[in-house]
DNA sequence: GACCTGCTGCGGGATG
């Protein structure tokens, strides 16, 4: 058998496997171990450290996890061991639960697929015998720790290793918080440290990944960074123009750029397979429509599929099928429901319309491309700027739009992404976790809760004064009382909100309406988008009236039509790192022409370097303009939103606009607004409680409408603001200005 | 001018 021969000359790590395993890689003729399998093995085998691997979607992440872990499970023939992985979302579990059974099977040893959709009867057997490997939601370990918190100790009594699979879509988010405190209520409950395994191929900086992976023990993670052969890349952003009298003109009117990027669509995708990221789903919908439409005009079958998170699991399937299927070309109009894990194969190329939320984003998208050897992954993006009129606003006149975009694509080819966002307090995830903790236990001690939540937990943050006054804030709402002897118990309020299925998860969601014609589900709408009876609205690419809405029900039924528009879905504002900013204005002030860009997008960024040097913005941090002021300081969105919120404390009329803060009221003067700056820069900075004093409307997160006001506040500057990187910009310009005054 | 993710236990009734 010449592929035995083989694993077993180029590989030492190969022969620390079980036999059984072994076996299994030579029927199914794997030639040799990947990079990242053969550095994982020996890393695992042992069960005795932390490891994050970081590698290329394609380059087995799982196996490299799994081949080690099962290896030490067998070890113990007498007494098999439990491993617990844990994803972000069902699907994943699905396909991984595919792949895994058919080795586990070999191994006799049993798989467990876990979330809301698996009947419980099969988890019922699990919890008989309490081995093997659980591929589970955070939301589903939530559920058993919350109901089965007494048998904890006897379930966890055999667990080795927690696998956290697409590691980066867990950090800085509530999610993440309960994952992390999930982790360490397992560990508590059977007393001892159980090791712990992040995967990810996208992450922005290693160290604080491992940090996140085990609170506090970051430095002893052992990491794995498995950069396979680099892909080549083909980049191209391509500029339009849109007349902006007829704008005006015709607001409901599809804009005339919009059908000239269709019609590029057009004639680069067909007959390829592609996925075209529009950055929301109203746009997807709008793009899915008007290619639609195209594809009917020139009588050719449609190659155009639909793909977001409101539309209903059986039209996203048939999206997915499309695209999977090898005797059809299909291109896929998606949001990021198509970013993460799910297996669609490979695809020729990305097309990017408007530039994307973040860099790490980007290189996540474009990893769906390029994966078979020797082909390049492939970003089309597209860039659409208002014609130039004598009342442009700066934006349009620096066209920021371009150069958004232009230095994310130039930061991406650098391999830059994001770092972390790992400072997010995250209050309102404590409380679902306090109120779960009161629920496995029966009841908690507040000093205990605070020791396995803040002390020891991930919410270190919070002082132990700021956690009594948060109880005592609970127990007003009745979320918790206290017992004579101390012990913390759930309220009548508590009570019921935990004992609903909906308590599981940690985030919010809005209420929806069922979207159906004839009884077929097409998905969903927000109840804050706004429609009402005889609407005409594109869902799912398509054109449909809506005929009734039942609110009690919660549906709205629709019949096919010829004519509609896309509906509103409301959502927030992504943030800008300030490194984009940074690299936007090098591009203002260069002279070069990135390779990347076609002819018209070469003209917008002349026009807007013109406007930067006509301004003179090198020199200037303020600019008057119309009837306000912007005060120009390239910083990122969270820098930006602490520097509006001093100056709005100061009485200003103020709102944070990309690279820029917009100052409404000319008269307010620019030397009030240089006092400001310098009277901030001379004081320690603000606390959240003083710079947000009389800010409302600051809830977020789901649990954050029960913590009292300082807190609140506290956790939202922690998610929205960089108060020490506007004091630092701050402190900068103050210096300068002494100096220009000298 | 943002996006996405997730959900138990129990009882009643039908079916094999």
């Amino acid at each position: 058998m010449i592929v035995r021969a083989d694993a077993e000359r180029t590989s030492t790590a190969f022969g620390m496997l079980d036999l059984r395993i072994q076996r299994w890689i030579w029927t199914e003729k794997w030639s040799v171990l990947r990079d990242a399998q053969e550095r994982a093995i020996p890393a695992l085998v042992g069960c005795d450290r932390d490891v994050l691997i970081a590698a290329a979607t394609a380059a087995g992440k799982t196996e490299a996890a799994f081949f080690p872990i099962l290896t030490h499970l067998l070890a113990d023939t007498r007494d098999t061991g439990l491993c617990i992985y844990i994803s972000p979302i069902k699907a994943l579990i699905n396909d991984q639960f595919m792949r895994l059974e058919r080795l586990c099977e070999q191994l006799e040893l049993p798989v467990w697929p876990w979330h809301g959709d698996i009947s419980s009867s099969s988890k019922n057997r699990f919890f008989k015998q309490p081995s093997g490997v659980v591929l589970i939601t955070p939301e589903s370990l939530e559920a058993m720790l919350c109901n089965r918190g007494f048998q904890a100790p006897q379930l966890f009594a055999k667990l080795r290793y927690i696998v956290v699979d697409e590691l980066h879509a867990f950090i800085g988010t509530e999610r993440g918080k309960q994952l992390q405190s999930l982790m360490q209520r397992m560990e508590l409950a059977v007393g001892r440290k159980v090791m712990r395994v992040g995967l990810s191929a996208t992450l922005g900086d290693l160290g604080m990944a491992a940090e996140f992976l085990r609170v506090r023990g970051g430095s002893a993670v052992e990491v794995i960074n498995s950069n396979s052969d680099p892909v080549r890349l083909q980049l191209e952003i391509k500029g339009y123009v849109e007349p902006s009298h007829l704008l005006a003109e015709q607001q409901d009117a599809p804009a005339i750029t919009t059908s000239f990027i269709v019609q590029d669509l057009f004639d680069t995708l067909c007959g390829s397979n592609n996925l075209v990221f529009p950055n929301t789903r109203g746009l997807v919908e709008e793009y899915a429509h008007a290619l639609g439409r195209l594809c009917e005009q020139q009588r050719v079958t449609n190659e155009f599929w639909p793909h977001h998170g409101n539309l209903s699991r059986d039209i996203r399937e048939e999206t997915e099928a499309a695209l999977k299927n090898k005797a059809l070309h299909a291109t896929a109009i998606c949001t990021n429901t198509l970013e993460l894990g799910i297996d669609v194969g490979a695809v020729k190329s990305i097309a990017q319309i408007g530039s994307p939320p973040s860099v790490a984003s980007m290189r996540q998208r474009l990893g769906r491309s390029g994966r078979r050897p020797g082909e390049p992954a492939i970003l089309r993006g597209y860039v659409t700027e208002q014609a130039l009129a004598k009342d442009s606003t700066l934006d349009i006149q620096l066209r920021t739009g371009l150069f958004t975009f232009a230095a994310m694509v130039s930061l991406l080819e650098e391999k830059w992404v994001e770092p972390p966002q790992t400072n997010g307090l995250h209050f309102s995830t404590l409380i679902q976790q306090l109120l779960s903790l009161i629920a496995q236990r029966g009841g908690v001690q507040a000093g205990d809760a605070y020791r396995t939540l803040c002390v020891q937990g991930p919410f270190p943050a919070l002082g132990k004064p700021d956690f009594l006054d948060m109880l005592r804030h609970l127990g007003k709402l009745e979320l918790i009382q206290q017992e004579a002897s101390g012990v913390l118990l759930h309220g009548t309020k508590g009570e019921r909100i935990v004992n609903h299925y909906s308590f599981y998860a940690a985030f919010a969601a809005e209420e929806e309406y069922r979207v159906v014609c004839d009884s077929r589900v097409l998905g969903s709408l927000p109840i804050s988008s706004s429609v009402s009876i005889g609407d005409y609205i594109v869902f799912a690419g398509k054109t449909w009236r809506v005929e009734t809405i039942d609110e009690e029900g919660k549906t709205i039924l629709v019949s096919k039509t010829s004519t509609g528009k896309a509906p509103v879905f409301t959502g927030g504002k992504g943030q800008l790192h300030a490194k984009i900013r940074e690299r936007m204005r090098e591009l203002y002030r260069g002279t070069g022409v990135p390779h990347f860009l076609d002819a018209a997008a070469v003209l917008l960024l002349q026009e807007g370097r013109d406007s930067y040097a006509r301004c003179r913005l090198d020199q200037r941090v303020m600019l008057s303009m119309g009837s306000n002021i912007y005060l120009l300081t390239w910083l990122g969105d969270k820098q930006n939103e602490a520097l509006a919120a001093v100056l709005r404390k100061a009485g200003l009329s103020v709102s944070a606009s990309g690279p820029a803060i917009e100052i409404f009221a000319k008269e307010t003067g620019e030397q009030r607004i240089a006092h400001c700056l310098r009277a901030f820069a001379s004081q320690p900075p603000p606390d959240a409680q003083q710079l947000l004093a009389g800010v409302f409307n600051l809830r977020r997160e789901k649990w954050d409408w029960a913590l009292p006001e300082h807190l609140l506040k506290k956790s939202y500057a922690s998610l929205q603001m960089d108060v020490a990187g506007a004091h630092a910009w701050a402190q900068q310009y103050a210096a300068a200005s002494q100096e220009q005054d000298h």
